[in-house]
DNA sequence: GCATCATTTCTCCAATTCCCGAAGTATCGT
DNA sequence: ACGATACTTCGGGAATTGGAGAAATGATGC
């Protein structure tokens, strides 16, 4: 594990991000696959994907194929730089990161196959509430940016 | 001190920059001014001020101001994210980060006065040897970029 | 083989970053 | 008051980033 100057800026620019540190956040808890990523933080699929490609070059997650899904996860402790557990820790007291954390218990409730199937629509899985979360209307995106 | 996604991503997007990131080591041993650290880093005084400021923002630095100089140093550990000396720590096996430390020991037995009376130059000082750090050349600084 | 679905890669555009030199500010010494 | 000096802010140009949709890839099931 080679700790160098523009490797670990590297790390840190790719963690510096809000929603690749969402994604770290969410994935802390254990992995997940993209569907379930891309559904939980409401993101286009070709967004989250490049954001874990990011990550993955960085050496923060890797990724595990199965079937028609990939799999990503934290890199195990053993290569992960010492600080990141230190980061993602606190974060737990982010509301956002809490609310994460409330949907992707049931979420992995769901097998992933049922959850394909409803479409990856939270709404429709009684995961999120009245709010119609619907496909990331355009309103809805604009403001985020 | 808040920990939230977009504060947390926004210190490190900040940190995660190879310049920011040696400014940050050089400080971790210690304040020291603009002027000292500009002549370390071999950058225009504007764009290690800048850095500066950036950090200063993202409250991982503090500037004190005495005279014409201006000394930055790390926020104290109180106000400190956890993780930052968990970054900072195993920089100091970075060869770039060694030899920053050992010039900064030369450095700082220099009196602030005398080291601008001399230009700021590392090498007239005796702190770099042969090689002519000479004002910042063209050809010097197209490399690094 | 072929359609389908999850994911990745490509193409494009807008926005941001990075760095410098120039111009502006503030402080010191005279 | 004046010039010199340490630093900051401004202006601008090259490079990078972020994000979306479209097209490509790869696995599944019929």
């Amino acid at each position: 594990m080679p700790v160098s100057i523009p490797a670990t800026a590297a790390q840190l620019k790719v963690l510096g991000h809000p929603v690749r540190l969402r994604l770290l956040a969410a994935l802390a808890a254990g992995e997940l696959c993209v569907c379930q990523l891309t559904a939980l933080l409401d993101l286009a699929t070709s967004t989250a994907s490049e954001h874990l490609a990011e990550l993955r070059a960085a050496g923060l997650v890797t990724e595990r194929k199965e079937g028609r899904w990939v799999h990503y996860r934290l890199v195990d402790p053993a290569a992960r730089p010492k600080w990141l557990d230190e980061v993602l820790a606190p974060l737990a007291r982010d509301p956002q990161v809490a609310e994460d954390r409330r949907r992707l218990r049931a979420l992995r409730a769901i097998p992933l196959e049922e959850f394909c199937r409803a479409d990856r629509d939270l709404g429709r899985l009684g995961i999120v509430k009245p709010a119609r979360r619907t496909p990331r209307s355009a309103a809805a995106r604009r403001v985020t940016r």
